[in-house]
DNA sequence: TTAGGGTTAG
């Protein structure tokens, strides 16, 4: 039975439920925030957690989450609370409309409210900034009667962010106070803007470094390809229970190719010593990893792992996972994957076509080229590695040419090093010797080794000698230590009966240390309007379902409910009789897909689940309607 | 007790 006594700042619910929120787990806050509610009246300690863990769902639903928790706090009276009246304006600082108006329609009241105030206001400037909106974000800034070190940081990192670094020192050196994260908001906006030296020179003078500024480091180098600089830092961290250090460094080295070390740190994180748990983002890089050493196996392992962990597989997983399966023959079970999807984007289809290309699917590479096109998404340079690769796979020299020409002059993508290597490949096998060699001769950049070795295999294929010493001198040139390119001009030499030059070229080797081994029920039809007035004899409900009941969620759509406002997410049900006696309507106030409120029509009156004195929403008029889409 | 900074897939 409910004690009806409010939850205070550190009741143990409170404590539970902001625990929960802490720990990214918004939906277990919610749940647990409902299930005080059987003891307690809402608490708004309690609520500001909640509404701050909805923050960290994906942002469709915690936009409607968002509505949902407003419309909560408004029955209940505590909008004006300070706490959850920041934390809202937080949750809206996404939509800076939906954050400006909460401020100057509806401000905090009470003693706390000016730190409240403050607080809102900072969420107003992040969210400006986050849309874009510099000049917005930086006129609330200078006209703030009052401002914290996170309105400086927030200002600072929106103008490092917009490459805007030099107003961006400025205001840091104005600062009248600096913490770890004044630091790395300009460390962030060097780095994003290309001047790692100038950053890592800043992050050795700097007098207090975080995780944040050793990750925001790491994760710069291994966006710029150096390995290397990376690793030397997180060995240097002291701290290394931080999830975010793990995955900057598996990714680092996930995305440069090293996918043995990947695992190996992988391998290393898991050790008990080191007390951070892999998420999902952890495994989207392990399986990277497994996927370019082509392991299926281990991939398999660590899909059971990711399952024992209780990781759900999400679109980036499994966009990961499809990847891995094209990359290891599993064709059909990709197609399974890449269907199940919650929303295709270009890096999916990518991998998908890219998948076709390498197991020879030409006809299924070029229906999911149209079906992106028809959805609207843009090719990029990945999809084309996957179109022409389809097309060198079926040797069509044409098509191939008429893709490989659309890149630039249809979709503005500019070729590189990975197309022109298929397309010399392409010409190579098909005996266009001097075509390819001429292909390589126009590229923009330099050629790297591998496109000469493409036309190094095509001089084998073919015969040719002649150009083979040509081609092979500049792979030697370019790549030193690879004896591959020796042993295939070793055979082109062989082919010809040279057998002088072969004998010539192993000692070549030898000199050079070179060795040879080497549901909803929503359907059309159904549609209704529950007219509240009706419900009693049940005309509408009849209209909507026969004999079996019916159910209805709401996203997007909003409702009316008497005494409560507009809500934007719910469910509803009816349940009829099987000999067509009453009909009953309940309504479902959702949040994050957790039951928020429950309203049940129970003869003219509505009652909501929330217990107290707020249970009993009362009578409402006669010509209330309630629109439910059935 | 609210706010800011870092990590994922082709």
């Amino acid at each position: 039975m409910p004690t009806h006594t409010a939850a205070h700042v550190n009741s143990p619910w409170t404590l539970a439920i902001r625990a929960a929120a802490d720990h990214g787990h918004p939906r277990r806050a919610i749940a647990l925030y409902l299930s005080s509610l059987a003891a307690h009246r809402p608490c708004p300690f309690a609520l500001a957690a909640v509404l701050k863990s909805v923050s960290r769902l994906p942002a469709h639903i915690a936009a409607t989450a968002a509505a949902s928790l407003h419309a909560h706090l408004l029955r209940l009276g505590l909008l004006m609370h300070p706490y959850p009246h920041a934390a809202l304006a937080h949750l809206y600082s996404r939509d800076p409309v939906a954050a400006r108006s909460l401020l100057d329609e509806t401000p905090p009241t009470g003693a706390q409210a000016p730190h409240s105030l403050l607080v809102s206001r900072n969420s107003l400037i992040a969210s400006l900034l986050r849309s874009g909106d510099l000049p917005a974000a930086r006129a609330l800034f200078d006209h703030m009667p009052v401002r914290d070190v996170v309105s400086w940081n927030s200002m600072v990192a929106g103008l490092a962010k917009a490459g805007r670094l030099d107003s961006a020192i400025q205001l840091f050196q104005q600062m009248p106070e600096r913490n770890a994260a004044s630091w790395n908001a300009v460390l962030c906006g060097l780095i994003a803007h290309g001047h790692l030296a100038r950053a890592r020179e800043m992050f050795e003078q700097m007098p207090v470094r975080s995780n944040v500024s050793w990750i925001t480091m790491i994760s710069g180098y291994a966006k710029a390809g150096d390995v290397h600089a990376a690793a030397a830092l997180f060995e240097r961290m002291e701290n290394k229970n931080d999830l975010y250090a793990w995955n900057a460094m598996i990714s680092c080295y996930a995305q440069n190719g090293c996918a043995r070390e990947a695992i190996q740190v992988f391998n290393r994180m898991l050790k008990p010593h080191v007390c951070v748990l892999p998420n999902e983002k952890t495994f989207s890089s392990v399986i990277s990893a497994c996927s370019q050493l082509g392991d299926l196996r281990f991939g398999l392992w660590v899909q059971t792992f990711m399952g024992s962990v209780g990781i759900e597989l999400d679109d980036h997983l499994r966009t990961a996972l499809l990847d891995l399966y094209t990359k290891t023959g599993r064709i059909d079970s990709a197609f399974d994957l890449f269907r199940g999807l919650r929303t295709r984007d270009v890096v999916s289809y990518s991998a998908m076509i890219v998948g076709c290309g390498m197991n020879g699917k030409l006809n299924e590479a070029i229906s999911l080229f149209k079906e992106m096109s028809n959805a609207n998404i843009r090719p990029n340079a990945v999809t084309f590695v996957g179109l022409l690769s389809a097309y060198k796979h079926a040797g069509l020299m044409e098509e191939a040419h008429a893709c490989f020409a659309s890149m630039s002059s249809k979709y503005k993508i500019r070729p590189s090093m990975e197309h022109y290597t298929i397309m010399v490949d392409l010409l190579g096998r098909s005996g266009k010797l001097d075509e390819a060699f001429q292909l390589i001769m126009q590229m923009p950049m330099q050629p790297h080794a591998s496109v000469w070795g493409a036309l190094l295999l095509a001089c084998e294929l073919h015969n040719n000698a002649e150009l083979g010493e040509v081609v092979a001198s500049k792979c030697f040139e370019l790549a030193p230590g690879d004896s591959g390119y020796y042993i295939l001009l070793g055979n082109i030499y062989a082919q010809a009966n040279k057998w002088d030059k072969v004998k010539r070229l192993r000692k070549t080797m030898t000199e050079r240390g070179l060795s040879l081994a080497a549901s909803s029920g929503l359907s059309e039809g159904l549609e209704g309007v529950f007219q509240r007035s009706r419900l009693g004899s049940g005309g509408s409900v009849q209209k909507a379902s026969a004999n079996k009941n019916q159910s209805a969620t709401g996203a997007g759509t909003r409702l009316k409910c008497p005494s409560f406002g507009w809500i934007s997410s719910w469910n509803a049900s009816t349940s009829l009789a099987p000999h067509g006696g009453r009909a009953s309507l309940a309504i479902w106030h959702m949040c994050a897909g957790i039951v928020l409120e429950r309203f049940n029509v129970a003869g003219t009156s509505w009652r909501s689940s929330i217990p107290g004195n707020l249970a009993d929403l009362g009578e409402h008029p006669d010509d209330e309607v309630v629109h439910v889409v059935l």
